[in-house]
DNA sequence: CAAGGTAACCCACCTAGGGGGGTGTAGCAC
DNA sequence: GTGCTACACCCCCCTAGGTGGGTTACCTTG
């Protein structure tokens, strides 16, 4: 990263795909002097202590919160936030029971993102409203550019990565029904007409984590 | 290619996978005095006229004689050869129908095919008996080191291709059924529990085509 | 304001895919 | 010979996955 701004809140973003990182960190760039993305090599372990670890729930097993937990048990980051489109009640209450100290929504732009942090860094605890409007101006996914939405873009990602609808219900706190509309949408979208074929169109645009984001979290150096 | 011995035959290796094609034209080395292999580098076009084509049937839609078509009206290959493990009558009847000059057997042993690509060269039309024997000896194929069987490996290279089971059964020549045991066999020496699993599996240990078989012999320079 | 997109959900229906067993052949190794 | 494996085939059974229709609600955009 460049030139740190002093006085800037550092945050680390947790997320296993480069895209959805890049798509966040280039989001904040105009804030640089508030916000600055310290750790956005994923690839490497964590060097600094963080003011805040922002983690991307991104195609994520959101119900496991044991990578919150390594997170907030992690002496090198300061803060852990959740930033996440998922307003499920279950997971909102999850999340402040395992002691994050900030839940946000995806459908916050940029500058309310950067508010929402300085006042995590400040002390406060932080969780959005839940959303109900898109999230037109949140970053970056994988399949985006292809038009796909961030909920079809999730979902293909977790097909992606080998799960049943059982387990993408389980992850996403969605219903069964609801997965499989979704999966009908998408395979239009993307024109395929099986799951083994959306998996192989999803490897080819970058639907395979790009790595696992919470190993460098784990037993720090 | 390195010196090309005076008066030996030379032969293309037509398939999809690179480690089928090595494989094969490591098993032809020894006869280097007799048979070399010209048409290594698949990416490229061809250059040359060569002796033989020797279309390899691995993972491939064998009803589909589209492409050996294309390699008979193609004139940079004197006489084309089918190397395959499959002797359903139908699959023979058609590659004669074809013209092609040669249906020879992956469990011949490399003296063997040495002898019967000199046959071929010589005007003769060879046609292989069925086999009844295992391949253990006919080159290499993905997915042979993880302990898979040529067949095992076959019909998981069509389903990482994102076949159908019915696809599978066409393409094949085989039982619906027998198919479904090739599949499940698979699974449990792979370790995986479905299909979207398998494929990545396969993505992940060469089980993607390198490169289509067929493309540097249309429409030729 | 109407139209369009997105999100979340629902139902009934059907078949492809997967799990469990089984048969027989042949060749190879001991 | 006995055992082992590869290959090809068979059966029944069941559920995950896929199809075709919906609904409601909200927000954005023309």
């Amino acid at each position: 990263m460049a030139g740190t701004a002093p006085g800037a809140i550092t945050v680390a973003l947790v997320d296993d795909y480069d895209v959805v990182v890049v798509g966040v960190a280039t989001m904040l760039e105009p804030y640089r002097d508030r916000v600055v993305v310290a750790e956005l090599d994923t690839n490497e372990p964590v060097k600094d202590v963080v003011d805040i670890a922002l983690y991307d729930s991104f195609a994520q097993p959101e119900s496991d919160h044991h990578e919150v937990k390594t997170l907030i048990d992690n002496p090198h980051a300061r803060r852990v936030v959740m930033y996440t489109a998922n307003f499920h009640p279950d997971l909102v209450a999850m999340a402040q029971d395992l002691g994050v100290d900030g839940y946000l929504s995806k459908a916050l732009n940029a500058r309310e993102l950067v508010e929402a942090l300085e006042s995590v860094h400040a002390g406060e605890r932080v969780i959005s409203t839940p959303p109900s409007k898109t999230f037109a101006n949140s970053g970056d996914w994988p399949g985006r550019s292809e038009g796909l939405t961030h909920r079809e873009s999730e979902i293909l990602a977790l097909i992606t990565q080998g799960k049943s609808n059982a387990e993408v219900v389980a992850l996403t706190y969605l219903k069964p029904n609801t997965v499989k509309s979704y999966i009908r949408g998408l395979y239009r979208k993307i024109d395929v007409e099986s799951r083994t074929q959306a998996v192989l169109w999803g490897v080819r645009h970058g639907f395979l984590p790009d790595h696992r984001r919470i190993d460098h979290w784990r037993g720090g150096p």
